[in-house]
DNA sequence: AGATGTCCCTGGAAGC
DNA sequence: TGCTTCCAGGGACATC
């Protein structure tokens, strides 16, 4: 399940190959989440420029325009100059000069949308409501602080939601708030200035590690060019319930919140 | 406005 | 064994 480093690890096994790339030609098989937005010859000729992201979005940059791609939960993108034949879940599929862009989705969450600019309304309306970006200096304390204080719900909800800070998804939620020792249900408004700084400190580690590491495979996440992630043997409570704590040994619990599980150390993890 | 619930999709696991 | 049901999850959207 793609969170922002499984994005950043695609993201930088591609972008230089691809770069100065011209496209051949563009494929949309079956429906992914959203229509391309444009007629796939419309993107024949365009040069790649580069390949940025934001959030869980990466954006293929042409010289005209940008391609908008999200790999939902089970997408991966392959590489390659030369392709295995397509099977049932190929469903974006884009050559270039330098070779073949290729996005692998069973469950088709994910996306590829079309947009003149990042400015179109297109683009707006999947970015334009992002939070911040956690590896970036954008990422403040005081300014995460602040926008904690307005929040009354969960501060793993808060954390999933990525109105304050994206790409934290609902691995990365539980290891950080391990990390910092901070309890899932604790409402977002009563972190105190410390908490939040160490919850700040928490999500840049575990980020940063996470795509040092090549991200977590924990279904079926792979690169595009096929290497997989290591950090899932790293995980502290995600997916540990009925396990020891590796801190304090006491069993790992698992919940509910807003249909999804989380999972933390009641030991470690206070209110 | 923020908070909450629903929906999309399908492979694999679990239950009967 | 073979069927049914549940579950995983990002995020747009509707509703309160």
């Amino acid at each position: 399940m793609p969170e922002l480093p499984e994005v950043e690890v695609t993201r930088l096994s591609f972008a230089l190959e691809i770069a100065g790339a011209q496209v051949i030609s563009v494929h949309m098989g079956k429906a992914l989440r959203w229509p391309l937005g444009c007629a796939p010859t419309l993107l024949t000729g365009r040069l790649v420029q580069n390949v940025r992201r934001r959030g869980k979005y990466l954006l293929i940059d042409f010289d005209h325009g940008v391609l908008l791609v999200h790999l939902g939960m089970s997408g991966s993108l392959s590489f390659a100059p030369q392709l295995r034949p397509a099977d049932i879940h190929d469903h974006f599929e884009m050559v270039t000069t330098r070779g073949t862009l290729r996005l692998t989705d069973p469950r088709r969450f994910g996306a590829v949308v079309y947009a003149d600019s990042q400015d179109a309304p297109q683009a707006r309306k999947l970015l334009g409501k992002l939070g911040v970006e956690p590896l970036s200096d954008d990422f403040d304390v005081d300014r995460f602080h602040f926008e904690l204080k307005g929040r009354k719900a969960s501060i793993k909800q808060v954390l999933l939601a990525g109105v304050v800070v994206v790409g934290v998804g609902n691995i990365y939620a539980s290891e950080a708030l391990f990390l910092a020792g901070i309890r899932p249900t604790l409402s977002a408004s009563r972190l105190s200035r410390p908490r939040c700084a160490r919850l700040h400190a928490a999500i840049q580690d575990v980020l940063a590690r996470a795509v040092a590491k090549g991200g977590s495979t924990l279904r079926n996440f792979s690169s595009a060019n096929g290497d997989s992630g290591h950090f899932q043997l790293d995980a502290m409570v995600y997916a540990r319930q009925g396990q020891p704590c590796r801190v304090c040994s006491a069993p790992i619990k698992t919940m509910r919140q807003g249909q999804r599980s989380t999972f933390y150390c009641p030991h470690c993890q206070k209110a």
